[in-house]
DNA sequence: GAGCGTGTTTAGACAGGTCTAATCTATTTC
DNA sequence: GAAATAGATTAGACCTGTCTAAACACGCTC
């Protein structure tokens, strides 16, 4: 049984829909997250289902099936496989990595996925400081990171995950210098839902919306480190 | 105007055959080599001609157009660095890199492609001893080796292309021991059209098709040269 | 609990690429 | 130069994935 990218495709919206809602998945979130329209989701989740990937309720929503999960698993190991290999060998851009490895996962075998493992010495996580799921698609840790919005005003934090998915939110950090190993001060958080911070190397101000900031991973700084010095874990 | 995996293949297909025959391609040898059958390939020339890649005479045969070619040369650029980057750093053996670069090749953009160049430090040929087209698509020597046929017998030789695209001549030369790098000589020239050569490292005679040798380059070694004192181009 | 709006599904069409069966063309053979 | 044959094309069907337009269901409001 062979599946189609574009099927993948669709897995891999539902598996990231239900992750950030924590609920079964509507068709229109679907159809915006692939970029087609709702006929079309109703006519590919049938199929899905069909093939046990999900389970469809119709007018309720779909939830993915431990098969299906597995699909997507085995996808986003070799998306964040790809990933690390496109900054760390092909030195390409922090922003455009998630673009061609969206490409390249559904093409990359499972023994190329190995050897690339081998090559690469066994990464933990991809560029962004996502888990890379092991061989037998174990992910260490789904969520293993403290939300930025976890922190106190004033505490002073290292950068350990950033979210990417969204095009215009990973360019908008980067371009104010939020990446993996940023150091950042939490400045204020606003009643408005605005979490406001100092990157290490810019001088002004960087507003994030508490939705983003939740999903920015990062871990304290001892009192005493203060520049290089980083061994522990 | 995006073209469809499918339609790069067909494309390459032509581009082989045209370069094997040294005339128009017919209908049914397209066919046999995408795997298709023959009216397919009638369709699918048919809008070929109409995007002006190829030169489509119902009954006659099909030629590649010079927009057709930039095409081929493109993909065969990424085919060939596919394969490099496979052999060195993935270590996947010699017989499966053909396969795998087949799949990836279409989706490799091009900016990904100029960046593996560089990580692979500019190579010139592939693992079969193919020159890889630069980035212009300017390819060194189309066939710059020199065809086993043409030696004499009694003469020891080094293999510096080997035929690749047939999965059976491939694997055939392979268990032979017939790689680039492998030193033959030649013991005979049957009558039935039969090259027999004896590889350095195996002991028994091989025989081959007078229509593969043609295809395996190959350079003489000079009187004094026994081992490993290659150092001249 | 009737009406309404949002979101979902059904119906039907289309595009790309494939197939089989049937027809047609070129070329070879006599 | 007519018949035979090998190869090529047309015709028509199918599958996947997409769309628009229209019908439908659920949940909310009054």
């Amino acid at each position: 049984m062979e599946l189609s990218p574009v099927a993948q495709d669709y897995l891999k919206a539902i598996y990231h829909l239900e992750d950030e809602h924590a609920r079964p998945v509507r068709t229109v979130e679907i159809a915006d997250a692939v970029g087609v329209t709702s006929p079309s989701v109703t006519n590919m989740v049938e199929t899905l289902d069909e093939h046990g990937l999900v389970e469809y309720t119709p007018y309720k929503g779909v939830e993915l099936t431990e098969a299906g999960e597995t699909v997507v698993l085995n996808l986003v190991r070799k998306h964040r496989l790809l990933e690390t290999f496109l900054t760390e060998c092909l030195d390409v851009p922090w922003t455009d990595v998630h673009r061609e490895a969206d490409h390249l996962e559904h093409h990359l075998s499972d023994e190329l996925a190995e050897r690339l493992v081998d090559f690469l010495g066994e990464p933990a996580t991809d560029p962004h400081g996502d888990p890379i799921p092991d061989t037998d698609l174990v992910v260490a840790d789904r969520r293993s990171y403290t939300p930025l919005t976890e922190y106190e005003v004033g505490e002073t934090v290292v950068v350990e995950r950033v979210p990417h998915r969204d095009r215009d939110v990973r360019e908008h950090l980067f371009e104010n210098g939020l990446e993996p190993g940023t150091k950042l001060s939490l400045e204020a958080v606003t009643p408005v839902g605005i979490v406001e911070v100092v990157p290490d190397d810019v001088d002004n101000l960087v507003a994030i919306p508490t939705q983003v900031a939740r999903r920015i991973g990062a871990r304290a700084i001892s009192r005493g480190e203060t520049g290089l010095d980083e061994s522990n874990l």
